[in-house]
DNA sequence: GCCAACGTTGGC
DNA sequence: GCCAACGTTGGC
């Protein structure tokens, strides 16, 4: 079964447009545990560390998800277009590097602590939904993005909201 | 730039 | 295992 997922990027680190301009990148940097383990996948990876009793229930992500591209600390804040998820599971690279802030250096290759997906540009929205319109939709308030204190950056989304989006996003402003 | 809310760290 | 202190996220 397809499941659909919300992940965050600062634009100004990388946009829409940037990948739309790679056409598939990883997806790095990202260093939260629940946001790890959704990225994981269900697949068993040697070496990697093992989930928690509540994560081994929790969504997990495979290849040919689709997810919403939200842009954070933007003008405005909203979703952006859509991606798919094209690898699961793979080691964050950039933990390995010790000139990038998100190094670890409890990391090696044979034991990597962090995990990303790989993921393709499929689509950017004819126009940003700003995060206030989100709000506005009655059928949207469920979204793990609008709950008070959620900052998860990789988070599950319904089929509904993803297609409610999409929806709206076809709309004019 | 501010700051509320949250997640992580480390001393005990 | 608790919890205070600290660091980060992200909207405003």
């Amino acid at each position: 079964m397809k499941q659909y997922w919300l992940m965050k990027s600062e634009p100004d680190v990388y946009s829409i447009d940037d990948m739309k301009r790679d056409g598939k990148t990883l997806w790095t940097g990202v260093r939260n545990y629940q946001a790890r383990n959704y990225m994981m996948g269900d697949v068993a990876i040697p070496g990697a560390p093992k989930k928690t009793e509540a994560a081994m229930k929790a969504p997990t992500m495979a290849p040919g998800d689709e997810f919403l591209f939200y842009h954070s600390n933007a003008e405005p804040p909203g979703v952006a277009g859509i991606g798919r998820i094209s690898k699961v599971g793979v080691p964050d690279p950039e933990q390995f590097n010790k000139k990038l802030e998100v190094f670890e250096p409890k990391a090696t290759k044979e034991k990597p602590v962090w995990f990303c997906s790989e993921v393709e540009f499929v689509k950017k929205f004819d126009r940003v939904i700003p995060l206030d319109e989100i709000r506005s939709e009655k059928s949207l308030a469920k979204m793990v993005l609008l709950q008070k204190g959620s900052r998860l950056s990789v988070q599950p989304v319904l089929k509904a909201e993803f297609e409610r989006l999409a929806k709206l996003s076809q709309k004019k402003p």
